[in-house]
DNA sequence: AATGAATGAGTCTTCATTCAT
DNA sequence: TATGAATGAAGACTCATTCAT
């Protein structure tokens, strides 16, 4: 029970110190912001992370941690490489891109503080085993680069479409990204799927 | 006549601050480390600079106007809409490419400080004048978002390939690149060009 | 439990700035001057207050409002008017005058960061209510001009008469005020009394 | 004539010091501040000044001297102590309380800079000289004192005047000082003069 | 003589982290 | 364990004055 108290501190701590790196960065956000945003004392911050890096590094590697589960809960419920890709563009992708306040975080400042090379890497080895490799015309390198261009700039897209000054939304990214891998890898993703209900990622 | 403000010295600080916000980001690099680095007096850097934001600025908008510039130039010189494409792909983007730099300055931290959003909006509308829009499977829109989602995902996945930990090179996504443009747009670009001497961006 | 914070430090920053400011001026005294003459590190200084404006306006305020009190106090406690104005002028004024360094303050540069008109319309208020209007060849602006004139002339003259150059003591200047105050008002305040000892300000 | 025109410039320095110090106060106006005002460039003002405390120091003194002199003449003028009387209250006090910028310069920062006890002691024997003492219930002292209450009270009472939120006037202020007078030295000073023109201080 | 860039000691203030309570 | 005052190195920036041109 006081186990159970204690957690819920630590998310709140995490989810205060996301939304305020996310909006004025790691770097003009002060602990002392933090403390007064949550109503903590500052003591408390530090019994539950040693230092400021901690709460952005458990941030990230949490949400990632979370994200990857989801990605690969998916994909094993699959045996067909094109559901596969179904449940990645219309399941995971979408879900990703909810969450503005990490693509935010994982892109701009946390560079220097998480290691984003290895999510790339993670992903891009999920992601490449679910792609008919025979036919493309890429190399093995060629295709990692390639996911690594769509990966990095779906999320920095969608990021940067969210300050509406751009005249491009986040559907329609998604679109294009649909259209260009039905084009490329020559399959057919279907239509745009309704807004999936999906709060348990255990996709139908 | 009193000495008259010196050009060669505002660069020099543009050029020390800019390799050093690129290697340790702009809150990790104090005023005081770029006059180490340079060697000037603190007072020097506040005679060419109001603050420490109006460098990261200046780096930013300067970098981006001379690409502009160069980006324009090249396009300008050529008629044929394929001429100018192999133009962008084969001498602008390598080009930028090389000054990783100044991506990690305008990917990063940068965001807080240069509306990158008006980049990408003049680099779009560039780009997409020169894109036959027949017999593309994309609306405008989806075809700015797309514009959007290479352009930034080139950038980074360059950034992101500086640091070996990746097994991908700058080679390897500008393969991909040249490739998936062919292939889109159904068009050939021809062998990738042996490196052009072009230092002077004064197209043939 | 965290240490509270402690008032006897407050205090001390309190009275070594007030010492500080009235010898050398507020802008001539540094917050690091503060730190030396304290010996408290200077993140101390900025537990106690939000910046060294915040000190100064503390001095002038708490100053002001215990003296206020007294007056108030001193005043209160009788029923007659020509008793009351003795006890202002035989008790309180001198009261004032013994604070120097807090006169200093209030009348140089203080003025930038205390509202002294506020301070003087309280004072004039308060004076006017115990003295006896009828008969004054003076309207009611015109006596409030005058107790203007007279506080901040008695409180000027007094700062500078510390200043051993002029001579003039502040025993001339209360002696001179107390038979003004006898002529002008045709009252008799007595013998100039003899220092009270009154070091609390319970007014028999 | 090159002469005329550096005296100029030295005078619109002086003057242009003289707003801005009375305005914003000695140390929160800068030598920049200056430099901007005024238009000329920064060496301009170090070969009329040797640095900034020479120009307040120039500043009083120069407005001292003016006053002085024209209190001088005006007093020289009469043989009789009541005329003198009238000259110094209804002549001489308002054009100084026209120039409140003086005043202000006078009294609050100046302090550090301008011995203004000379200028009291100064005053103080020119107007002693002219009151008639017979009959005074004062003796030397106390009336130089009672002289530095009245003139410091009445320069500091006309600037804190001068903020509006104070109900008093400098019209208040002179009315008071007049009856005041009459009063103490049992005198009539006559009606308040209209507005003598005067622009040269050789009373008519 | 006129100019205004150059200078760097010094300013105020912040803030992540510690540790006495 | 919980707290929040204490700490001081480090931060960005200012500015009176000088002096090369």
């Amino acid at each position: 029970m006081a186990r159970l108290k204690n957690e819920k501190k630590r998310q709140t701590i995490l989810e205060t110190s996301k939304m305020l790196f996310s909006q004025h960065g790691f770097f003009n956000t002060s602990v002392s912001d933090i403390v007064h945003e949550t109503g903590f004392p500052v003591g408390t911050i530090y019994t539950y992370f040693r230092n400021k890096e901690e709460i952005i590094q458990s941030i990230v590697e949490e949400g990632w941690q979370e994200f990857r589960r989801d990605l690969v809960q998916s994909v094993d419920g699959r045996n067909n490489s094109l559901d596969r890709l179904r449940i990645v563009i219309d399941v995971f992708l979408p879900r990703l891109l909810e969450d503005l306040d990490f693509i935010n975080i994982l892109l701009s400042e946390a560079i220097q503080y998480t290691r984003i090379e290895e999510k790339i890497d993670e992903l891009t080895s999920i992601v490449s085993s679910i792609i008919p490799a025979a036919g493309l015309p890429f190399n093995r390198s060629q295709l990692e680069a390639g996911l690594m261009v769509y990966f990095l700039g779906i999320l920095n897209a969608a990021r940067i479409a969210r300050s509406s000054s751009v005249g491009v939304t986040i559907a329609d990214i998604m679109s294009f990204t649909r259209i260009t891998i039905e084009q490329s890898l020559g399959v057919m993703l279907g239509p745009t799927p309704v807004k999936e209900p999906m709060s348990t990622p255990t996709s139908s």
